[in-house]
DNA sequence: AAGAGGATGAACT
DNA sequence: GTTCATCCTCTTG
């Protein structure tokens, strides 16, 4: 029922593809025997090096983004403003720089511990809403960036349990905090289950949203 | 060696 | 709507 995402999940050519998939599929971590997991609800692709919103925009390479270089099923997690630790899928072949930002998460399994790390006496959305948010919540940090989220002992990796959702439930916008990637700033490459409330957004972000239609790249308001 | 700035979040007014 | 915490990474000199 539940099966760890493998390789060829991950090794894609098209992280647009896969970070739409992405949606539904459950990230997971375990550590020190306490697991705690959510359902991803919300994602944004990244693809170097044409992308100037990317951290290997125009083949950047330097100690932090080498591993968006290695082969797809890789973490990457970096620090954000000196707080916040961004999770991020490396996908594709190895020497192609492209990762999937998980931007927010519904609570699922150990609430109680998600809670605690969070510092907050009752579930609400900003539990799981946006990108450092849900890294605190399931223990992710920098220390983690590089692990094979395909390895059978890796303490972070993603799950299908089944769920499946439909192009009509998506919403598409464009990405957000990115606005000085110039016209790359306006790609829809971030997705979302439209009828979730576990979405991150603090309703500006929530404007210029698009639905998928069909396969194809297509987009209507 | 130094300085600017960032794929955010929270607490304000 | 605005402010600011906080620190690592990268660029420049």
């Amino acid at each position: 029922m539940a099966a760890r995402l493998s390789t060829d999940f991950y090794r894609r050519s098209d992280v647009v593809q896969v970070s739409r998939d992405l949606l539904g599929k459950y990230l997971v971590t375990l550590f020190d025997g306490e697991l705690t997991a959510g359902r991803i609800v919300e994602t944004e692709a990244y693809r170097g090096p044409d992308d100037k919103a990317c951290h290997a925009w125009n083949n950047r390479l330097t100690p932090r983004t080498r591993v968006m270089y290695e082969q797809g099923g890789h973490a990457y997690v970096y620090l954000c403003y000196g707080i916040h630790h961004l999770f991020n899928v490396v996908t594709a072949g190895e020497g192609e720089a492209h990762a999937v930002l998980i931007r927010a998460i519904e609570p699922v399994d150990n609430i109680e511990l998600m809670l605690a790390r969070r510092g907050f006496g009752t579930v609400k959305r900003q539990l799981t809403a946006g990108p450092g948010a849900l890294s605190k919540a399931l223990g992710i940090t920098t220390a983690y960036s590089g692990v094979p989220l395909w390895s059978a002992d890796s303490p972070i990796w993603i799950e299908d349990r089944g769920d499946r959702i439909a192009d009509a439930d998506i919403g598409v916008s464009a990405r957000i905090g990115v606005e000085s990637a110039g016209e790359c700033a306006l790609w829809p490459w971030r997705f979302f289950v439209g009828a979730s409330p576990w979405v991150s957004g603090r309703g500006r972000e929530r404007g210029r949203e698009y639905r998928i239609c069909g396969n194809d790249h297509s987009f209507s308001k």
